[in-house]
RNA sequence: CGCGGGAUGGAGCAGUUCGGUAGCUCGUCGGGCUCAUAACCCGAAGGUCGUGGGUUCAAAUCCUACUCCCGCAA
């Protein structure tokens, strides 16, 4: 397939492996990622992880600040098919009607479940049970056209957003790869979504990233699991932002205040919750480390968390 | 030059204000108790106190420059 001109257009780790597999089977034109960003503390000129996989390929790497604006070089490139993923922009529908055999993105759920840009931490926090894979036509809206072919992966309760990451990672290359030649040679399927059965997974917010235990274990275990190891939970203990990287769920019950802390020892931070408690395994104070609730509580006197209470 | 916290045996921390013998809780190793133990008792090993300068009779502690780690904000 060396003779079908590809342009990839994607920006985070998830899809380096689509680039891969892209520069592998066919011809890469270009590459299309998001601009550097200043990133952090020190303001470190970051490249995306696509843009550094591109350039040790020595391919052309494309950063438009608004693809909308700066279509030209894209199109001018004129590729056979362009295949996107975790891209980050809309694309304009001048590009998306130039390749001859469309724009396909890989999204990360089971269309049209959880359309947007944060499908794989949502799948958890969410408390779905499976999630996977769609291969899409892309069209003007977000995550909204017809599908092609999809895989799926169950949802374990021993799931975090990385290991999550990582599973769906493993089965988009070898989707896409088994997709492209059905679409080159035009045997390919082609539904169309059910709008009525959308749900939507927005980027994480801020606010996305808070633990509420006013909710049910079973919530706040979800919402643990899926932000972790990026970007992580948080709650509020006093004036200290603390954040939770990983947990249990308890198995009694208390009377007491969602939040507050009733045990602390090496087997966890056990917290109540709106049904039952939380065991928190491994949290981090601010300027501090990750760390295990084993270790963190031979540095600490017990008595100074006992009965305080998470908002 | 965005704001702030931190670096002390393998781990988590105290000690720094006001310079004077390296401390706590664990872990590890050895021994004891026990039917047994992740429990308890006794003992031991293990630290250039992030790095380089400076002040001092004396620096983890004061001054100075730097490195690395982290929370927030973007």
């Amino acid at each position: 397939m060396k003779n079908v001109n590809v342009i990839f257009m994607g920006t985070p780790s998830f899809c380096v492996p689509i680039l891969d597999a892209l520069v592998k089977e066919y011809n890469v034109l270009a590459v299309v990622t998001q601009p550097d960003k200043k990133v952090g503390r020190k303001k470190e000129i970051i490249y995306s992880p696509v843009k550094m996989r591109a350039l040790e390929y020595g391919l052309i790497v494309l950063q438009p600040v608004k693809i909308k604006d700066e279509y030209k070089k894209i199109i001018d490139l004129n590729p056979d098919i362009i295949v996107t993923c975790a891209y980050g922009q809309i694309i304009p529908e001048i590009i998306l009607n130039n390749p001859k055999y469309g724009c396909i993105n890989v999204h990360a759920s089971l269309l049209p479940k959880l359309r947007g840009g944060a499908p794989i931490h949502k799948a958890i926090i969410d408390g779905y049970d499976k999630t996977g894979i769609t291969i899409m036509y892309m069209d003007k809206g977000m995550d909204t056209g017809d599908m092609i072919s999809k895989v799926e992966v169950k949802i374990e309760d021993t799931d975090t957003a990385e290991s999550l990451h990582d599973k769906l990672q493993e089965v988009s290359v070898p989707l896409l790869l088994k997709t492209l030649p059905t679409i080159i040679n035009g045997t390919n399927k082609r539904e169309k979504q059910n709008n009525d059965l959308a749900t939507y997974a927005y980027n994480v917010s801020r606010n996305d990233e808070h633990v509420d235990f006013n909710k049910t274990s079973r919530e706040v275990f979800n919402r643990i699991r899926g932000l972790n190891s990026w970007p992580g939970a948080y709650a509020m203990l006093e004036d200290k932002n603390i954040k939770l990287w990983s947990c249990k769920i308890g198995e009694k019950k208390y009377n007491k205040k969602p939040g507050t802390i009733v045990n602390l020892d090496k087997n966890g931070m056990e917290v109540v919750t709106k049904d039952g408690s939380i065991l928190i395994i491994e949290l981090q104070l601010p300027g501090k480390k990750k760390t295990s609730v084993k270790d963190f509580i031979n540095g600490i006197e017990k008595e100074d968390y006992i009965e305080k209470v998470f908002m």
